[in-house]
DNA sequence: GATGAATGAGGTTTCATTCAT
DNA sequence: TATGAATGAAACCTCATTCAT
């Protein structure tokens, strides 16, 4: 990030557009974002970025799949074996938020991609990997919850997978029209802590709802939300 | 709508332009929709259009506030006086997500808007005008499901409206992607129809776990969602 | 050609376009050419000039078309009814080989659509009426001077056609390489008519070989060939 | 020519790269062709194309100057010696359509060098050449005609080249946009036969007429036409 | 009021060529 | 020597907007 760019290195440069690329899409969109503004941003010219991609079209592509790299690498270094189901599941709605925070051109990329009606994934063999392995993990939190009697059965995992992730990232990526509607500052650090608490009562509340041994009393929000200084509680038992 | 457009008719032609021009932006987005586009789809000329518009923007703009304006006209055409507050709440769920369904120009417009940060409806006073309305419903359902004992205390109503929003609106907004990594076509009519009991079934969970009734067995479905066939309940008490 | 441009004349800027269109693809061919230096001669922006024509390709279709149409147009001018049939015969070659003398532009742009194996000839429907008027014409000059037993019979049109056109477009079109090999002006005014005579001979030679007839004295060339001062014989009887 | 591209082998390489840069050319033009194709087709690193060959343009005058080449060489491999005049001459003429036939990269390149107004040729020493020899031949063959009274005297030696050329040369490089036109594909083995025939016949139709011994019968086809199936006569005395 | 010709600015892409490694 | 990264210049084309008719 801050070495300076070397002559004649070809990975730096690409990652350097890369990068630059993935600044301006995840800021305007498909549409919006210009090839100047990436060169400018990358420190090349114009030229040195089509000789590395074919077109912006393609460099779009590149970048779509490193974003759902990201998610993908994210999702894999959750550290879920062993946990309760109930912990396990809080900890996989808290990253999944944090996620959304931390890496805010995922959404960008999303909704530009939806924008365009999957036009660019339906061709990109990489993405429908993304899945296969948060499946894994999503089952074997819901059938061991279920064992427990902790939560409910019949639970449609993609139903829920999608639930969750709409939690928080549609309070995100409509942040600025929301903030308008309601006044309130949703980036604002309370607020997004009020929303992670707000995901996982909404999440275990569901699960839990007329699951055998009852509702369960929502647990204190996990000590440390990942990469983030410390979170206070603003929750009554 | 059905009328030939005459000459002389402001108004007629108006409609004609912000038709096309929701049409475009609907499907494009602001930075990829063309004006020639709408012209060609509103059958005017282009000195017509900058003569009732003064700009792209500000054509765009208009139809933001267009669609703004959809969407109170729906939430005040919900009929909910008189209703006991979980029905009540399962009725705002499903007219919500089926807004999303059947005007689907809102999706990508609150999507483009919020791509632009909100730059748009911030000059806006139209808009600030949506949740007004809104507010006073949600809260008088919140309050009179806690002053029965059916909804738990201290929720908030601003989190609770983003959440059902987010429920419906990430599933549609999303529906690309989602059905790549999913493999599940998002818009067949069974899913949609699972998917809206299930936001039923996530905002009621949350709202009546905890709740000094105790858990409510979740209704049955509104009979009819509004303009649509008849749905089944796949719902287990 | 004198006239000012003026504004807002749809008809006059193609014109001007077209012109410029054609003067540029007859110096540099197609891939030669420059849509900036077009733009220049017609004295119009670039983007007026994609007004009117979609792309550099279509202009140069358009002007293509333009060309076989000034051929068909100079055909159908040839004053030859009523002429006997060996005169009538050399005022077809002077004419043809004059047509290349004088529209310069038609003997680049076949080259240059010859270059790309006739590509756009073939999407032209325009372009097949060329032959049609003059197949007639060398019919009957043909069956008129075998009638009269001045010309050899079993002449295939399509044969003579060609190599009366070869005869003239060949010296023209590589006169520059030839030029330097034989190291003599082939523009030289001189030179022209030499070629025009010898054009005549050839194909009167050729016609008249075997004929019942016998050979016949080769006539002394047409007075005036069209449109250029006049021209002496050099031949020998 | 199958020998594999050895290292340090400068002419195997210089050879492949003008091979590649031939075919590039001869295809697309001076102006169509891509430096990038040619380093592909020929396998070389765009360095030692630059390493060879200051310039695309000097390669293309290498080029330019192999095409000649090549057709000096055919001309001077023709086995005239101690022909009959009308035999030679009908050889001349036959073996000068079949190098057009066999050779079709002469065509494009002196197309292009046309188009360009010969600005290369005039600075390569080398083409001038051409000529020379063939000039001897053809006079040689003229004057012995001439001498044994079956060609017409006077006949101007570049006109006849010229001549001969023209009518293998057009039809064969036109050969696109003619086809159109007489929907007749002049490339098919009947027609270039007919062809050949055809140039034989005007050829010697012109130098016969008005010779002392008068019109000669046309001869027969050489038997073998370089390269191709024996050849049959369609002519009639 | 209606048409579509005209425009300026800027968009993406291409090409011959050079040069660090 | 061989590779392919890098470049400047210029290519074709597009877009929102204005304006003569």
């Amino acid at each position: 990030m801050s070495e300076k760019p070397r002559k004649r290195d070809a990975i730096g440069t690409q990652e350097r557009i890369l990068a630059a690329a993935q600044a301006e899409f995840a800021r305007k969109g498909y549409d919006g974002a210009r090839v100047d503004a990436i060169i400018v941003r990358a420190k090349v010219s114009k030229n040195l970025l089509y000789h590395h991609f074919r077109s912006k079209e393609e460099l779009y592509v590149k970048v779509l799949e490193r974003t759902y790299e990201t998610m993908r690498r994210r999702q894999e270094a959750l550290p879920l074996a062993g946990l309760e189901p109930v912990e396990a599941m809080q900890k996989l709605c808290e990253a999944t938020f944090q996620t959304f925070i931390e890496e805010p051109e995922v959404i960008i990329m999303m909704n530009t991609e939806n924008l365009h009606r999957g036009r660019h994934v339906a061709k990109s063999p990489i993405i429908r990997q993304l899945y296969s392995r948060l499946s894994t993990t999503m089952e074997t939190i819901l059938s061991e919850g279920e064992k427990r009697g902790v939560f409910r059965s019949g639970v449609d995992p993609v139903e829920l997978y999608i639930s969750i992730s709409a939690l928080g990232y549609f309070y995100l990526s409509n942040r600025f029209t929301l903030s308008m509607i309601f006044d309130r500052d949703l980036k604002a650090p309370d607020n997004l802590e009020r929303r992670r608490a707000h995901i996982v009562d909404m999440t275990l509340a569901y699960l839990t709802a007329g699951a055998p041994l009852g509702q369960v009393i929502p647990p204190a929000p996990s000590a440390e939300p990942p990469e983030r200084p410390a979170a206070r509680s603003r929750r009554k038992a």
